[in-house]
RNA sequence: CGCGGGGUGGAGCAGUUGGCAGCUCGUCGGGCUCAUAACCCGAAGGUCACAGGUUCAAGUCCUGUCCCCGCAA
């Protein structure tokens, strides 16, 4: 198959890697252009355009795929399908239509829930029980298109977005080279019932709300990991918290009733959270032993409420 | 040259106006204990990131380089 490749970040690179590896013809590969990035703000090309360079892929990087040079060069390449994966461009009709088989997109979500920019942080947060990856039909509206092929599997307590993030671009890059090599699919619409959007992830959401409850906040702690960390404050400075994991106990909203060798408990609004690895602004993240060696904190110490 | 913090025994940190390099933890040896992540006594372990400069004297002041991290994207 003659494939068209749409694609950013690592998520999306992995199906590209898939795709390659399954023997398909990619003669293109459209990828968001290099942005300034990390310190130094130096512009760093993304993942997938990395790989696309490496196998000798052409790239190409519009701003837009709503003028007629974007839709011509896509158009004079015949390609029979065009797979999208967290691209971060829309795609007009015109675009859509192109390609022999249309533009097929891999959504780490079930759909319809979480349709958009974070599924896979908002599952977490959600305490959703179940993700998993949706390949579907792209239309105009926002991840609204027929499924083709899904495929599903359950949350672990200790899972982050880092290892559902690994889970899940896994899974999609198994699922598009299924659907590529069974083209064409039945397609079957999405319910009307289920819908919920996953807006993107705001760097105040970040923040620690110590009256919330133990529970939501162990998520909140995975759903932040790796990015951008789950941030709670301390006599005025930053504290990232990296693990938790909520125990009994209560007390005064924020404040440490116990500390030993490998966790510190923190009450919340409803029961506590044993923290087991945090990091100070400038410093690393550290297990609490380190930690504590260097910030010595005691029974009765209070994180500030934000 | 986007903003900022930092590199000091194995780990994490302190080190004031330059003047004998410290703290907590760990490690090793010994003691106490039914026992212990507890407690007591003792010990080892540092080219203070690298290079140069100022000075009688630099972890500390100046210049350059490398590396780590927070913010911002």
């Amino acid at each position: 198959m003659k494939v068209i490749f749409a694609g950013t970040p690592e998520f999306a690179a992995q199906a590209l890697d898939a795709i390659l590896a399954a023997g398909h013809e990619v003669p293109l590969v459209l990828t968001q252009p290099d942005r300034p990035a990390g310190r130094g703000m130096a512009l760093q090309p993304s993942p997938v355009k990395q790989r696309a360079v490496a196998a000798g892929i052409e790239v190409f990087q519009p701003l837009s795929l709503k003028d007629a040079e974007a839709h011509a060069k896509v158009a004079a390449l015949a390609a029979d399908v065009m797979v999208v994966a967290a691209y971060g461009l829309i795609l007009p009709q015109a675009v859509l239509d192109l390609p022999r088989f249309g533009c097929l997109n891999i959504h780490a979500s079930l759909l319809p829930r979480w349709r958009g920019a974070a599924p896979i942080q908002r599952a977490l947060l959600a305490g959703d029980a179940e993700t998993g990856v949706c390949i579907m039909q792209m239309e105009a509206g926002l991840d609204t298109g027929p499924v083709l092929l899904s495929d599903a599997f359950p949350i672990e307590g200790d899972d982050t977005t880092a290892s559902l993030h690994d889970k899940l671009a896994a899974l999609g890059a198994r699922l598009i080279v299924d659907a590529l090599a069974r083209l064409p699919l039945p397609a079957v619409s999405q319910p009307a019932e289920g819908v919920t959007y996953a807006h993107k992830i705001e760097k105040a959401e970040a923040l620690i709300d110590w009256s919330r409850s133990a529970a939501e906040l162990d998520r909140h702690l995975r759903a932040f990991n790796p990015f951008p960390g789950a941030q709670a404050r301390f006599a005025g400075q930053t504290v990232k918290l990296w693990a938790a994991k909520p125990v009994a106990g209560q007390g005064e909203i924020g404040t440490i009733l116990s500390v030993d060798r490998d966790r510190i408990v923190v009450a919340c609004g409803d029961g506590a959270l044993a923290v087991s690895e945090l990091q100070k602004a400038g410093g690393k993240r550290l297990p609490v032993q380190s930690f504590l060696a260097g910030h010595p904190l005691k029974v009765g110490d209070r994180f500030d409420l934000a």
